[in-house]
DNA sequence: GTACGAGCGATTGTATTCAATCCTTTCGCC
DNA sequence: GGCGAAAGGATTGAATACAATCGCTCGTAC
């Protein structure tokens, strides 16, 4: 299973280099390392990455799909602008795919501790999600807040794998870029409160309370929501208009 | 330009091959032809539709985001269940998304209207949705039920372009194609009905009227979720648990 | 007769190569 | 001196070639 050193003499086939080269590029995205504007070629991203040219274009493709690069035929690929504009609907829409997750997942954990026998599968999406909540927790008493912009999505997708709504956790993946661009720019601010609900969260789920599990996220995520428009949307609400990309 | 079919003296650079790969092997799925479970593979797409297995490899990791087919690392792809356990989800997101898409379009429609000259974005695709429009009558009147599902689509789609809001329409694109395969399924039920709904959104789009829109196009879509859950959810709901995929 | 393992065919993942298109620069003309 | 058009370089899109891996079948041992 594990791609030991030794081994890669020759052969160069990672089949995971797509997606590697897909994270570090969004990485390299949200934390500011490529600003928005900037052209991306293929042939450079190959070079640095060690790959040739074919996994970089899925991975750009992908993040085309996500919203971060922007390409038009022959023309080649930008980085795109912070979706400043769109973080209202991305929040309200989020609210409603995390609450339903919530949801789902309590009543999933509820009928697994029924069943005489987990399944393998939920119980090692439990144990996972055990796991990110104790290292969040270290990295907020180390006051490594770089850290929590990672932890807290691989939480949340980990909520949505708990759920097994395939098309719930797929929607998620899909705006779970975007979350984590916007939550990294205010994760100073809120970093550790919002952190500490997760702990909450994970309990009503455990407790198989649908409601209560319904309830906690939709304030986890209203409370982001509210955080992050009082710091970056209060200064443009007096002129009532969208303020770049016309 | 044309592909003569003459030996390929020229590779015939289509720059849009994946898109048109992409859109066919989904019909393929929506619609019938290919069904759940069975296995796909590169080389097969890529003699059928006349291409190398380049594009048909980003034509399925994007068939792969959409949820329709499942793939693994060196083991292949194969099309996806019909997601009934899902549909109640999708519905659920479905509807906060075309709800917020409609308010905002009708927002953007009367911000055009007080100016001076609109943007000429706004109206190719304001105009595009009045061809729609027509098309869906036309095809109404001549039981062309078939056609719906797409134009169905197309119009939500248009709606979505009307918004301005790239976050919301890349995130209804993401949903479309699982919505067009759930639409087909009940056309013949609910479809001339549904159909007849769009005009009065349209209309209320066009008024500027934000509240009016929202609740038009959420009764819209939640019509759509209680028939299609009638007709395919009830026999189901008995035994109190879910029928396939586990 | 059944279970286990090695060999083989089939299929995917990546690299390399070549054609088509776009963008920039420079030359010619007004 | 300014503007327009063509040529060249740079970059993307697709096809072909090759390496690595998986699943299946056949053979062998118990």
């Amino acid at each position: 299973m594990e791609p030991s050193r030794a081994r890669r003499l020759r052969p160069e086939q990672d089949a995971a280099a797509p997606q590697r080269v897909l994270d570090a590029i969004r990485r390299d995205i949200i934390f500011g390392t490529l600003l928005p504007g900037v052209r991306v070629t293929e042939a450079a991203l190959a070079t640095k990455y060690g790959v040739s040219r074919v996994p970089v274009r899925e991975a750009l493709r992908a993040l085309e799909a996500e919203g971060f690069v922007e390409s038009k035929p022959y023309a080649g690929s930008t980085v795109a602008e912070i979706p400043l504009d769109d973080a209202e609907d991305l929040f309200a829409v989020r609210g409603v795919i995390e609450s339903t997750i919530a949801r789902r997942a309590a009543r999933r954990a509820a009928a697994q501790f029924a069943a005489d026998a987990p399944s393998t599968q939920w119980w090692s999406a439990r144990r996972a999600l055990a796991d990110i909540l104790d290292d969040g927790d270290r990295a907020v008493a180390a006051d490594a807040l770089a850290d929590l912009p990672e932890l807290n999505i691989r939480f949340h997708l980990g909520v949505a794998e708990l759920s097994g709504s395939a098309s719930l956790a797929a929607l998620l993946r899909q705006i779970s870029g975007k979350i984590e661009w916007l939550y990294a720019a205010d994760v100073d601010n809120r970093g550790k409160q919002s952190w500490g609900e997760h702990r909450l969260i994970m309990a009503a789920i455990d407790a198989g309370s649908e409601a209560e599990a319904e309830r906690l996220m939709a304030g986890h995520v209203g409370s982001s929501h509210r955080g992050y428009m009082e710091r970056f949307a209060a200064p443009r609400d007096a002129d009532g208009g969208t303020a770049h990309r016309g």
